[in-house]
DNA sequence: GCCGTTTTCGGCCCGACTGTTTTCAGTCG
């Protein structure tokens, strides 16, 4: 928790990153900047309060913080201000940062901008755009003065920082639409997606793909002349950006079957990492790029797999959701890299709805689809009676699905049914179904859905309450978060890490596409403080049971091994669990 | 500004593509 009047995490990142980015105008030595650049995005990934770290004098411990760098942390901290940074802002003004943060504008030509035209900010761009002074600016011409004036115009429509990036899930749909289309243009070739979508990023701003054929510049022709090709943004012997008439970006790089697995490592990123195993190499004399690695004689060795790339440098695989410049090259380099939780060790699913409550389909049917996708247990955990927006059963209603559920069990012995809810966290904390109620269910996920607006304090109060319920086995979508309508609660995580953990109750990774909620960083904070995950469909139909493969991309962001997620458990070992846990508190 | 299988100084990833040049700088990933 961050301690009061201290600078955020975040906010000490921005200011470092504004440093750099104003050190860059400035022309200074590009590793300095890059320094600055490293050091916040260190500080934004820290899960602790790096102010209170600089303080103590403990931030040094951290990659990419020395003494220069706490020092003006702790600066930051007691007043306020960083005096370089104020001085920096004197020589360079701080609107030309957004301006190299433009497409195709970068520091130099920000520069030019203000020396030339006395532009300093978005605004006052747009005008010297509005009125064709650009153009003239050496190093500037028409056709950026085009582009510039539609990327003004677009930014003007909508100023939301984040714009542009969409769910994860959309983009896997969209990834894997792009990457049928190539298969079925150019058979033979292998085609997989990178970039940030094979990471598992929640968001994601455009689409990697990469294709390998003996022909790679038929595969680049057959990406301009995919159907959801709209037009093509730039094109060379190597790689094609495209714009979809969806308005997403996909950039497709081709090269040969031998490297395969060269360029699909370079393309998958994130650069931060590929930056580090570079460096990495570079120490053990040799040089990586997308063709190959190259050894101190010049010689290029190419690999059709990834794990040759990794193996070449000494390196177990590095799994593709762990690819963040996060410390995961040093547990790699000591054979520490945790075995991730993967789809097929999930045994069943403990947070799906039937049309009992907001659920499209029967509990037969969501059974027969669970059983399908080889599950051993499922959750029959439709909604409580305040959510009646959605359904939500009473008493009798809960009875009677009882009756329905044991049937359902009665005629079949190749999966269980689970007497579940989700029920709702009410306004003052507690749960919307009594103790006597509660103790009947199996499995109990307990989620909050209004109240959002409430001060912190008691957002908090209410789920540590929920936490520590014997009766409440997960706390279900914890933030309450829905992309691009609402965002994460301000809930103290920590103390309802805390609560869960010390109760032995389940927190939630709900893989609806909107909530992955928790996302990977607070999933990551979850398990680093005791707290096991359980990842949920929150399946409203059959086939949204197989939304869960999101769950697992962010579980396995969050360096969760399958001991770490409840629901790769055998049924009896959670029964087991939940008995114990009510005779522990006399229910 | 950071950091060490080149360890307290001298390094710091690598290549593709565009637009503006007239041989390449700047930007991007």
């Amino acid at each position: 928790m961050a301690e009061a009047g201290l600078p955020t995490n975040r906010e000490v990142a921005d200011r470092l990153q504004l440093i750099g980015d104003l050190l860059e105008i400035e022309g200074a030595v590009r590793h300095r900047v890059l320094a600055y650049r490293r050091a916040a995005a260190r500080v934004r990934a820290t899960p602790t309060s790096v102010a209170a770290m600089a303080l103590e004098g403990r931030a040094t411990d951290l990659p990419d913080i020395g003494a220069t760098l706490q020092a003006k942390i702790r600066e930051l901290a007691e007043t306020g201000d960083i005096a370089a940074l104020a001085a920096l802002r004197e020589r360079v003004p701080e609107g030309l940062a957004a301006i190299a943060r433009l497409d195709g504008i970068g520091p130099k030509r920000a520069l030019a901008l203000w020396r030339e035209l006395g532009v300093a900010g978005p605004e006052a761009l747009a005008e010297a755009v509005a009125a064709g002074r650009v153009r003239d600016v050496p190093g500037f011409g028409p056709a950026t003065e085009a582009a510039l004036a539609a990327q003004l115009a677009r930014r003007a429509e909508r100023p939301e920082p984040d714009e542009g990036r969409m769910p994860l899930g959309r983009a896997l749909d969209l990834a894997e639409e792009v990457a049928a289309g190539l298969r079925a243009a150019a058979p033979g070739a292998r085609v997989a997606v990178a970039g940030s979508v094979r990471r598992g990023r929640e968001t994601v701003g455009d689409i990697d793909v990469v294709a390998a054929a003996d022909d790679p510049a038929a595969l680049l022709d057959a990406a301009a002349a995919l159907p959801a090709t709209e037009r093509v943004l730039s094109r060379g012997e190597a790689r094609i950006a495209v714009m979809t008439h969806a308005g997403v970006r996909v950039e497709v790089a081709a090269g040969r079957p031998a490297a395969f697995g060269n360029l699909l490592q370079h393309a998958t990123g994130s650069a931060a990492h590929n930056v580090r195993l570079r460096e990495l190499a570079v120490r053990r004399g040799l040089s990586v790029s997308e063709h190959g690695i190259a050894g101190p004689d010049g010689a290029v060795a190419t690999h059709a797999e990834e794990e040759g790339v990794y193996a070449a440098l000494g390196l177990p695989l590095i799994p593709p959701e762990l690819r963040e410049d996060q410390g995961e090259l040093e547990l790699a380099l000591a054979g520490d890299l945790p075995r991730l939780v993967q789809p097929s060790d999930l045994r069943g699913e403990l947070h799906a709805h039937t049309d009992w409550s907001d659920g499209t389909e029967s509990i037969p049917v969501m059974v027969e689809a669970a059983r399908a996708r080889g599950y051993e247990y499922l959750a029959i955990s439709d909604h409580s009676r305040s959510l009646a927006m959605a359904g939500g059963l009473d008493r009798d209603r809960v009875l009677r699905q009882w009756e329905a559920i044991e049937r359902e069990n009665a005629r079949r012995d190749d999966i269980v049914v689970l007497r579940a809810t989700e029920v709702d966290v009410l306004a003052d904390g507690a749960l919307d179904f009594p103790d006597d109620l509660l103790a009947g269910f199996d499995w109990v996920t307990a989620s909050v859905h209004s109240g959002f607006s409430q001060p912190p304090e008691r957002l908090t109060a209410r789920l540590v309450a929920a936490a520590e319920s014997p009766f409440v086995d997960a706390i279900g979508h914890p933030t309450g978060r829905m992309m691009g309508r609402r965002d994460h609660a301000p809930v103290d995580l920590e103390a309802v890490i805390a609560a869960a953990a010390r109760a032995g109750t389940c927190l939630e990774v709900n893989a609806q596409p909107r909530r992955l909620d928790l996302d990977s960083a607070m999933a990551r904070r979850a398990l680093a403080g005791g707290a096991r995950l359980v990842i949920g469909a929150d399946a409203h139909s059959g086939a949204a049971l197989d939304l869960v493969r999101l769950g697992v991309l962010v579980a396995r962001r969050a360096g969760a091994r399958a001991e770490d997620v409840a629901n790769t458990r055998p049924w009896d070992e959670l029964r087991e669990g939940r008995a114990t846990r009510l005779a522990a508190a006399g229910a």
